[in-house]
DNA sequence: CAGTGAGCGAGCTTCCGCTTGACTT
C-alpha cells in the first residue's frame, strides 16, 4: 500500500485539482488522495440550455429559434447558459483552478458524465493540462490505478449527450405548444413523460372497456380422518373431464369465455347443483405429486428496484426513498443511490459474505454461502453502469443495529432493507418441496368432479433467512396417499368475479419504464411528479389519469404517434450508441429528425418522425381538430352517446343528442364514469336542485344555483333539447342564499325594469343587473349606477326615470382615471425620465408603472418591499422585451416599432 | 359553463438529466 501512495503523489507533484459531480464523492476520494490534491465538485451539470425566455441571452432575441436555444439552421448548435444556481459553483471552481497546475476531471464514465467534463473545460478554460480520470469503484487501489491511466475527453460521447439533449429539447419545446393551443395551456409532452402517460391512460382505457364475468370455483374443506386437525382446502378444477373456467379464460372486453376456449363456465346455479350432487359422494385421493423447487435470491438493489421494494415494503414514495437514501449516502452508510448496475465490487462481495457468516450458525456457513460468489449484471442493455449496486458502504458492512444517531427512523428501515438485500444476493438458493394432491368424487349427472390442492414447504430457507420474499408463505398439506378416503367438512360456492387489470402504482410504473429503457435513475421520481402535476391523481397508491390526459394522448396518438410509442427511446438510443462509438454523424441524424429525410438512408433520424418534426408541427396547426381531440367518448352509451369534453373551464359532460352539458365530476375516476353515471349527472343538472318554488306568472320553477361568480337564480329548466336559454339573475349581495324566499327571488328575476322612455329619442330606459353590477341602459348608451356594493342595488330597486336620465346624460368616466387601480405605493421619480413611479394592483397581480409602461412584479414578490431601484430594473427589462417583440413583429410584416 | 352594458399592464407555460441545498408548508 505504501509504495502505491508514494507513486500517486509523485505523479501529481505540486497541486492537482480533481473535479467530481457530487460533494459526498469528493469527500470520499479525498481520503485516498495525497496532499497534492484538491477535490471539488460540480454539483451535476454546470451548463444547460436556457429553460425559459427570461434566461435566453439577449443577442438571440428575435431569432425564431430563440426559445429553443438550438440553432436549427446551423448545425443544431445549442446555446448554453450557466443557470443562476450554478454561478456560485463555477466561481468557486475557477478559484480552485487558479492554484492548480493540473486538472483532472473525474466525473462518471457515461454520456452525461463525459459531457459534464467537457462543459467544465469549456467554462473554466484551464491553462493547465487537463486529463480525464475514470474509476468505477471508490477504493484506494481503483483510484491509484486510474491515476496512472488518465485519458482525453471522449468527444464522441460528448456528441452523443449533446444530441440527446437537443433531441429532447426539440420534442419538448415544439410539441408542448401544440398542446397549449389545442387542449390547454401549461400542458407538456416529452420523449419520456409521454410514453409514461400513455401507459397510464391505456390501462385506464382497458379498465373502462372491461366487462366483468361471474363464475364459481367451489372449494371443499377436507380432512384425512374425522378427528384430524389437518383439514385443508381443495378447489374444483374439472367436471366430467372438462377444466373449469378460471379468470384467464375470459375475454376482458366481453365478459364471455374467450373464443375457442374449451373451459367449462360454472355459473352460480350450476355450482349449487354440483355441490348438492356431491353431498353424499366419496372423496378419494387419486394422485399425490411432489417436486422440489428452488428460488434464487434477487440481485442487489439498483435505483428502480430500491424504489420498488421501499414502496411495497416500507410504504415510501420514490421521492422519499431517494431523500432518505441521499442522507445515508452522505453520511457514508451506503454507496451511491442513482445507479443502473446491480454489480458488486470484489470488496463488496467479500464484505457481504463476511456479514452473512455472522448471521448464520457457524457449522452451517457452507450451506448458506455458495462456494463461488454470485455475480450480477444489468438486465437492461441500455444500462450505462457508471456505479455499482446500492449496498452498505465500505469493506466491512455495518450491522443495521449499529447505525449512528445521525440516522432517523426511515433511514434505519431503508438501510436494513439494503443490507438484507445485499447479503441475500450472495446467499444460497432457498429450497421448497411443492405438493399437489388431486381428489376425485362423483357428482351425479355432472360427472366426475376433480379437486386439487397445492402445498409448499420450505426445506431450506437459504437467502430467505435474511431477506424474506413477499410470497414465501408455507402451506402445509397432510400426508395422504392415493386411495385414501377423505372427510368432507363442507363445500363452499367459491363465487368469483373477474377483475379489471390493476392501475399502475408509482413502483410498478418505474419498473415498467426501466424495462423499456425510458428515463434514468436520476429521473424516475421526477417523471412521476411531472405526470402527477399535470395529468394524473394518485388515489390509494394507484395512478388515475384525468381527462386532460386522455385528450393529450388522443392528440399525440393521432398526430405524433412516434412519441407515444415506448420504442421511441430505444430507437433514439440506438442512434446515440452509434454516435458514441463514432459510426454515425449526429448532424444528418438530427437533421433528418427535424427537417425530414430519406428513411432508407442510415441517417434517417432513427425513423422517428419520417416527415421531419418541423413539418409535422406546422401541419398540426390545421390538421388537428381541437374539438375532436378534446372529445372523449364514454363507452357503453348505446343510442345516446355521451362524451367528456375538455373546455376552457375544465372537463364537462355533453350528450351528443341534445347538447345538454354539465361539469364532469372530479372525484369520479374515468373507469367509474360509465354512460349511465354520466346520464344521471346530466339529468340532475338539467333539473337543477330543488326549486325554490313556482313563478305564478309563467308557471316555471325558480331554481337557486351556484356558479363561478356566486349564487344566481334561474327561471325554468336549463338549456336542453329545443329549450331556450332560461332567464337568470344574480342574488343581490344583501340577501343570504340560504334563507332566500320565493318572493325575494321573483323580485330579482323581475329585472330589467322599464322606467319609461327617453324624452328625446323615445327609446326605452331600463335598469338591470349585469356582470359588472347594476346599470341603466337606453339603446346603446349605458352607465353603471353610482355607489358602492349594496348602495348600487338599493338604487336599482328605487331609481326612477329622472335620475336615470341624469346618469345617462353625464359623460362616461374618463378612461384612464377609472381604469387605473389605486397606487399601493409611490416610489418617486424615475432617475432618468423623471416620471413618477407607482406600484399598483391590477388584474394580473401587482405591477409597477411609470404611467406609460407597466411591468409585473415577479411571482411571490411582496409589493410592499419594492424599491425605486427594483422598479427601474423591472421597467428597463420590460422595455427591452417590448423592443424585442417589436423586432419579431417587423419580421411578420408589421413595420411599427414600439419603444 | 349565468348574463353580458366598459375599460383596464401581458406574458408565460414546455423538455431530459446531472446534482444539492434553499426555499416553504
Amino acid at each position: 500500500m505504501a509504495p502505491k501512495r508514494r507513486a500517486a503523489r509523485q505523479s501529481a507533484d505540486a497541486s492537482t485539482l480533481v473535479i467530481v459531480e457530487s460533494p459526498a464523492k469528493a469527500r470520499t476520494i479525498k481520503r485516498f488522495l495525497g496532499d497534492g490534491y484538491t477535490v471539488a465538485s460540480s454539483i451535476g451539470h454546470i451548463r444547460d440550455l436556457p429553460a425559459s425566455a427570461a434566461e435566453v441571452p439577449k443577442n438571440l432575441k428575435g431569432k425564431d429559434w430563440a426559445t429553443l436555444a438550438v440553432n436549427v439552421d446551423e448545425g443544431f448548435r445549442p446555446v448554453y447558459i450557466i443557470p443562476t444556481d450554478k454561478k456560485r459553483v463555477v466561481t468557486e471552481l475557477r478559484t480552485e483552478l487558479k492554484g492548480a497546475d493540473q486538472l483532472l476531471l473525474a466525473t462518471d464514465e457515461d454520456r452525461e458524465g463525459e459531457a459534464i467534463a467537457w462543459h467544465l473545460v469549456e467554462v473554466l478554460k484551464p491553462k493547465t493540462p487537463v486529463r480525464r480520470l475514470v474509476f468505477h469503484e471508490i477504493t484506494r487501489s481503483a483510484i491509484t490505478k486510474a491515476l496512472s491511466q488518465t485519458r482525453e475527453i471522449d468527444q464522441r460521447l460528448v456528441h452523443a449527450q449533446e444530441s440527446r439533449r437537443v433531441l429532447d429539447r426539440l420534442i419538448g419545446y415544439l410539441v408542448s405548444p401544440v398542446l397549449w393551443k389545442k387542449v390547454g395551456s401549461g400542458l407538456s409532452a416529452g420523449r419520456v413523460q409521454t410514453p409514461a402517460l400513455w401507459l397510464i391512460v391505456q390501462r385506464e382505457r382497458e379498465r373502462m372497456a372491461f366487462v366483468s364475468a361471474d363464475y364459481c370455483i367451489p372449494i371443499a374443506t377436507l380432512a384425512p380422518a374425522e378427528d384430524s386437525e389437518t383439514a385443508f382446502e381443495a378447489r374444483l378444477i374439472s367436471l366430467d373431464d372438462r377444466d373449469l373456467a378460471t379468470a384467464a379464460d375470459f375475454n376482458p372486453d366481453t365478459g364471455m369465455l374467450r373464443a375457442g376456449s374449451r373451459a367449462r363456465l360454472l355459473p352460480e346455479a350450476d355450482a349449487q347443483s354440483v355441490i348438492q350432487a356431491l353431498a353424499d359422494a366419496t372423496f378419494q385421493v387419486t394422485d399425490v405429486a411432489k417436486r422440489p423447487r428452488t428460488r434464487r435470491p434477487q440481485p442487489p438493489f439498483i435505483t428502480s428496484t430500491l424504489q420498488r421494494a421501499a414502496s411495497t415494503r416500507l410504504r415510501l414514495s420514490p421521492r422519499q426513498t431517494m431523500r432518505v437514501a441521499q442522507q445515508l449516502y452522505e453520511n457514508g452508510y451506503i454507496t451511491y443511490m442513482r445507479t443502473d448496475s446491480p454489480a458488486l465490487s470484489a470488496q463488496a462481495t467479500s464484505a457481504a459474505r463476511t456479514a452473512v457468516r455472522a448471521e448464520v450458525p457457524q457449522e452451517r456457513e457452507r450451506d448458506y454461502l455458495p462456494e463461488r460468489p454470485r455475480a450480477y449484471r444489468a438486465r437492461s442493455a441500455r444500462a450505462q453502469e457508471a456505479h455499482e449496486a446500492i449496498r452498505p458502504a465500505g469493506r466491512r458492512f455495518r450491522h443495521p443495529d449499529d447505525l449512528g444517531p445521525d440516522v432517523d427512523a426511515d433511514g434505519r428501515r431503508l438501510y436494513r432493507l439494503i443490507w438484507q438485500r445485499t447479503l441475500a444476493s450472495q446467499m444460497s438458493d432457498a429450497q421448497f418441496e411443492q405438493t399437489r394432491v388431486q381428489i376425485a368424487a362423483e357428482a351425479g349427472d355432472h360427472g366426475k368432479a376433480v379437486f386439487q390442492s397445492n402445498g409448499q414447504v420450505v426445506v431450506f430457507d437459504g437467502f430467505l433467512r435474511i431477506y424474506a420474499g413477499e410470497r414465501s408463505g408455507e402451506r402445509m398439506l397432510p400426508d395422504v396417499s392415493p386411495g385414501d378416503r377423505l372427510q368432507v367438512r363442507g363445500i363452499d360456492l367459491g363465487a368469483r368475479e373477474t377483475r379489471p387489470p390493476d392501475r399502475w402504482t408509482e413502483a410498478s410504473l418505474i419498473r415498467e419504464l426501466e424495462s423499456l429503457g425510458i428515463g434514468r435513475p436520476s429521473t424516475y421520481a421526477t417523471i412521476l411528479e411531472t405526470v402527477q402535476g399535470k395529468y394524473v391523481e394518485r388515489k390509494e397508491g394507484a395512478l388515475v389519469p384525468g381527462w386532460h390526459a386522455f385528450a393529450v394522448i388522443q392528440l399525440l396518438e393521432a398526430h405524433f404517434p412516434e412519441l407515444v410509442d415506448s420504442q421511441f427511446t430505444a430507437r433514439m438510443e440506438d442512434g446515440l450508441d452509434r454516435v458514441a462509438e463514432g459510426s454515425l454523424n449526429p448532424l444528418p441524424w438530427l437533421s433528418a429528425f427535424y427537417f425530414g429525410g430519406d428513411i432508407e438512408s442510415e441517417n434517417d433520424g432513427a425513423g422517428m418522425l419520417r416527415d421531419g418534426l418541423r413539418q409535422r408541427i406546422e401541419a398540426s396547426q390545421d390538421a388537428i381538430d381541437a374539438r375532436a381531440v378534446c372529445t372523449i367518448p364514454l363507452p357503453g352509451s348505446n343510442g345516446s352517446p355521451i362524451a367528456v369534453r375538455i373546455g376552457r373551464y375544465g372537463p364537462y359532460l355533453e350528450a351528443v343528442e341534445n347538447g345538454a352539458r354539465t361539469q364532469a365530476p372530479d372525484d369520479v375516476a374515468p373507469d367509474q364514469l360509465t354512460a349511465e353515471v354520466a346520464a344521471d349527472l346530466l339529468a340532475k343538472a338539467a333539473s337543477g336542485d330543488e326549486p325554490l318554488g313556482t313563478d305564478p306568472a309563467s308557471g316555471l320553477s325558480v331554481f337557486l344555483k351556484s356558479g363561478r361568480r356566486g349564487h344566481y337564480l334561474q327561471l325554468g329548466e336549463s338549456r336542453g333539447a329545443g329549450r331556450r336559454r332560461p332567464k337568470t339573475a344574480s342574488v343581490w349581495p344583501m340577501y343570504s342564499p340560504e334563507s332566500l324566499s320565493l318572493n325575494d327571488a321573483l323580485d330579482m328575476l323581475a329585472y330589467p325594469r322599464t322606467l319609461g322612455t327617453h324624452p328625446e329619442s323615445g327609446t326605452r330606459v331600463t335598469v338591470q343587473d349585469g356582470p359588472y353590477g347594476p346599470y341603466v341602459k337606453c339603446g346603446k348608451e349605458s352607465r353603471s349606477l353610482p355607489g358602492d356594493g349594496d348602495e348600487r342595488y338599493a338604487k336599482l330597486a328605487s331609481i326612477e326615470l329622472p335620475e336615470a336620465l341624469e346618469i345617462l346624460s353625464a359623460p362616461r368616466q374618463p378612461r384612464r382615471r377609472r381604469a387605473q387601480p389605486a397606487a399601493l405605493a409611490d416610489l418617486g421619480a424615475h432617475p432618468a425620465s423623471g416620471a413618477n413611479i407607482t406600484v399598483r394592483d391590477g388584474r394580473y397581480g401587482p405591477y409597477v408603472t411609470d404611467g406609460e409602461l407597466n411591468a409585473s412584479l415577479p411571482k411571490g414578490r411582496d409589493p410592499a418591499s419594492v424599491t425605486l431601484d427594483d422598479a427601474v430594473a423591472l421597467l428597463t427589462a420590460r422595455a427591452e422585451r417590448v423592443a424585442a417583440q417589436g423586432g419579431r413583429r417587423r419580421r411578420t410584416g408589421t413595420r411599427r416599432r414600439r419603444r
